[in-house]
DNA sequence: TTGAAAGCGCTAACAC
DNA sequence: GTGTTAGCGCTTTCAA
């Protein structure tokens, strides 16, 4: 089929193409003859308004970048389904950007969301990336982080209060009189945990103590696996505190084959589940984090910065947890 | 920052703003000095190329729009990620778009699709969607379709044999006189439902039987546990084939519960498996599908048909699986 | 080697 | 109500 152009359906229709992009935009001064002549030309000639000319006239894309990790999808996924629902409805478009380590890589990319010229960029990375938040504000790019609090007057963000949620969880052992809690490290999502850490370390300094339970291990289900079942040989603890569902079942795991009963001899609890753990046994006790949530209220956040004043929107909008025990937990 | 364009850096540098386009374009004809001047006025006024208006002057957007059923990330995220991969090799955009169940929601997509005038569409979708697919090769988008078998003068496809596979893991339980095969269905993921049983009905004729071991299942992981409970309670098979991992973890839990022995009593075996699997006990056995490559490869058919002679390339391209025995199976 | 100018397809003042 | 026209920012002949 050949390229179709509002040029041709305003030949067709017999009116000048101002009319056509009158109808095409529903404005509504136009008569209803010409109306309906330009409708028909349109069905007629299968024409679709060129959205990259419109952007053009227009200044605004309305596409939305999102840039989340890679490999992750199954934490990321309900947040970009979230994001995509409320996208929808606001008829913007995504483009999709994966961050791998490399920080070219990430440089690269915030080059490439420059040039497309999106309306605005949602964010959901572990690191925070400071520096490469500023090339992008400097272009005027709305941005809307996910997971971390920031803010500024171009940067919304929409998060929940890890640190807070450990926080209460250790206090609550420590008042037990349980003393022995640990949290499990791996490289990857340092700043969820680090605000892990904070928590613990928060709850600890209240009674006056001091919190060192880090539990550093390998990336891979399969290498924490192996050396949780070491670990556990000697070592054992009151509450281990996971920041994914899959390190909490690796040591749910790894404590079956060293024979300690769980959640009797030790107690676990992650921060993110997937659905996969409620498949488990025993399910491993999480905080409910509202990932769909996140992604939904992220876009809903972005359409208003796109509307509104900036200033008049609110540019930190924190999301509730709740803690649900499972059979991990006593 | 105030927007900056070629015309902009073409002042700065006091040149035309033909010479700016062929510096950004690494045209080799500049002059040494020019080529310097130009690219000192970019750095200094920090200007990016509007890659909107690139588009309309050059008919292409450079990038291509994904288009993948909604929720189910678990199994399409590695698919993403391959795709992702040689979508930054090749300097392409993805816009992500989902499918969700409504027939009208797909028409919405394709329009928009057609709108944003992408240079091609990746679509890994359990439907088929001929019609759908024809109103894209009318406005003449090359297509590449995962997962199905198909293709055309604009249309390439990227698959992996599932009948197959199903036949040969069918015929070799036949063989072994094990004759009570069913297979789970649920109402998503029809197609692949439908090989999977084509593959078990050939098998079962090519030994002059009949297959019916249809096993009907509810879409969510707790209400199909529930449903296989119960089932199971007066049911058993030699074997259950199950779609997703899932599905089979359902089932193994199920079995459990009734007290059936896996795989001693009854043997599980699923097509596609997620990081997931590894973490159960029993690990099921499964179809090594390669969700990666599936991506991977359907972005770089994708790249050739952008370049090449649509009649050059090869249209079909067949990924193999390999069974991988676990746990679940003998 | 560089510049001038005609598009690419559309929107939005402004004029009629 | 409808048409005319000047952009939006870039690429690419065609001349010079």
């Amino acid at each position: 089929m050949k390229r179709v152009t509002i040029y041709d359906v305003a030949n067709e229709a017999g009116v000048s193409l101002a009319t056509v992009s009158r109808v095409i935009n529903g404005s509504n001064v136009v008569k209803g003859g010409t109306k309906q002549k330009v409708e028909e030309a349109i069905e007629k000639l299968g024409y679709k308004p060129n959205a990259i000319a419109q952007g053009l006239a227009l200044q605004k894309t309305t596409t939305i970048a999102l840039v989340i990790p890679e490999a992750s999808f199954t934490y990321t996924g309900q947040i970009i389904n979230g994001l995509l629902d409320v996208a929808k409805i606001y008829k913007y478009n995504i483009m999709l950007h994966t961050t791998t380590e490399g920080i070219n890589e990430i440089n690269d990319i915030i080059e490439n969301i420059i040039k497309s010229r999106v309306d605005g960029v949602v964010i959901y990375n572990d690191k925070l990336m400071r520096e490469e938040l500023n090339t992008l504000t400097k272009y005027n790019v709305p941005i809307v982080i996910i997971g971390n609090k920031v803010s500024d007057a171009k940067i919304s963000s929409v998060y929940v209060d890890i640190e807070n949620a450990v926080y209460e969880l250790v206090m609550k052992y420590l008042e037990g009189g349980k003393r022995d809690i640990a949290i499990i490290q791996d490289r990857k999502n340092g700043y969820s945990i680090d605000q892990m850490i904070n928590g613990a370390k928060k709850a600890y300094a209240t009674k006056g103590l001091e919190f060192n339970g880090y539990l550093e291990i390998p990336g891979q289900y399969r290498t924490s696996y192996d050396f949780m079942k070491d670990y556990l040989q000697d070592h054992k603890h009151d509450l281990i505190i996971a920041n994914r569902d899959s390190q909490a079942i690796a040591v749910v795991n790894a404590a079956k084959e060293n024979g300690i009963d769980i959640p009797k001899e030790m107690e676990i609890v992650c921060v993110i589940d997937t659905k996969y753990n409620s498949m488990m046994r025993p399910q491993i006790s999480s905080f409910a984090i509202p990932s769909y949530d996140l992604g939904a209220v992220s876009m809903r956040v972005m359409t208003k910065m796109l509307q509104e004043n900036t200033d008049d929107i609110d540019k930190e909008i924190e999301l509730s947890y709740l803690f649900t025990p499972r059979q991990s937990t006593l």
